[in-house]
DNA sequence: CGAATAGTGTCTCTCAGACATTATTTC
DNA sequence: GAAATAATGTCTGAGAGACACTATTCG
């Protein structure tokens, strides 16, 4: 990076003498409630000088340079501050920057995307919080909803996490631990909006070592179900193939 | 993004009051060459104020507010003026951003990574370009030997390229069309670093649909091979399953 | 005609998908 | 004991890996 400054014009000036962008951290956060995929968005200040109000978006701001010592830092802030949550999964999704997308002047937003558990959440709703809440993905998706390009950053987020969910565990960190297994199995057919058959979905899982037991769960069911945690919250499993029913792809 | 300050101290200000961190873009550009997976790496101008004087990093630098209309016309732009490249395979790695990874301040980095056809490539060697060469990625890796927090950023792409290469038809973009089979293998050889068997590799490509024929090309053998060029250069086929030996994980 | 590489055929074994069956709890 | 859900068992077919074999060119 930094090899150069920006033009040659200004080349003897000292660095801080150019124009930057405008650098920003949004986080999509997803949640299963009511078996539907849903994501947490914030309204926009309905005051002068602020862009989009009245509008939803998704959670997110300026990184403050004295607060904040990483990017990913002020992730995990932002994402503590509406949900409460502590130690969500949190990953990387991307990064969008241009000249038009916000209407203040040239931005770059860092975006990641976490997944928690809904009954971990407790929504900030404090001093000078916005409103805060749970939108189905479904009735967002193709609708031009969104403030800034958060549509577009939406949409990439639900494609990865839809395409990784056939080959990982990420939907076990959808689910507060202890979880049962017919529980997590809901999960994945929640996220890919196809059921999924029992027998190779168990064999799969407990295959792939991410599981350990947990002792029976009395659960929302007849008969009491054996609880798992993970054995390591800090990544997925990766699995070897794809789900997928036997024609499709 | 964007919907509070990033402290309340300096709500009534305007945004571009506070200060921001710095914006850069970089790139890690990669090839085949000499049967060995290589990365394209700019030596740092060795003058007053500019840090890591004659270290090695990536080609990159600061995102020009004036020049650059989106982050990835940014990398464009600098992949072009390094290789003569007009057309690679670029694709989003993602960001690195921090208060101490730039000792001029905090700074944030959008990263993409390129494959190129080493043929294809024109070395910038002009005016005020610093030098520019190749390095072989094994000799790299594990060294501390980059400027900035390139080493972890370099390692990264290496880890993100190597595992796409297990189920996707990136090593075509190493190749300038049209290629044959057995070129498209050697490229997989290489960067996986283990040998592909070869019955089961013709068919896996072929059955991906991706590539179309496009005549005999007397090679670098003695019998001639069937050429094949993309149908489709903007994105790599993915396929259903990944690559590997019988016993291997 | 032999060496070298391109390209094809065949066998086997794994494993995911489909579905039937058994097990354990509540009412 | 009936209903509901948890958990396991069995069958089958697609397909990848391994390797043997054929085809075509050059010297």
């Amino acid at each position: 990076m930094a090899n150069t400054k920006p033009s040659s014009s200004r080349r003897a000036r000292p660095a801080r003498e150019f124009p930057q962008p405008y650098t920003t951290v949004d986080v999509v956060i997803f949640s299963v409630i009511d078996n539907a995929l849903q994501v947490l968005l914030v309204q926009r200040p309905d005051v002068p000088g602020e862009p989009y109000p009245g509008r939803w978006a998704l959670p997110g701001g300026f990184v403050d340079v004295e607060v904040d010592t990483t990017l990913e830092d002020c992730a995990r802030r932002k994402l503590h501050e509406k949900t409460g949550v502590k130690s969500p999964y949190l990953e990387q999704l991307g990064s969008w920057g241009s000249a038009v997308r916000d209407p203040r002047g040239w931005s770059a937003t860092h975006v990641w995307f976490a997944l928690i558990a809904a009954q971990d959440v407790s929504l900030a709703k404090g001093a000078n919080a916005a409103e805060v809440a749970w939108f189905a993905v479904d009735a967002l998706i193709g609708k031009h909803a969104l403030a800034f390009d958060h549509d577009a950053i939406l949409m990439a987020a639900v494609e990865r996490l839809r395409s990784k969910v056939e080959y990982t565990s990420l939907p076990a960190f959808l689910l507060p631990e202890p979880f049962t297994l017919p529980q997590l199995q809901r999960m994945y057919e929640v996220v890919l909006g196809r059921p999924v058959d029992k027998s190779g979905f168990r064999t799969r899982m407990l295959a792939a070592g991410f599981l350990s037991e947990a002792g029976y769960v009395a659960g929302e069911s007849n008969r009491p179900a054996l609880g798992y945690c993970l054995v390591d919250r800090s990544a997925p499993a990766v699995f070897p193939r794809t789900f997928s029913p036997r024609g499709g792809d």
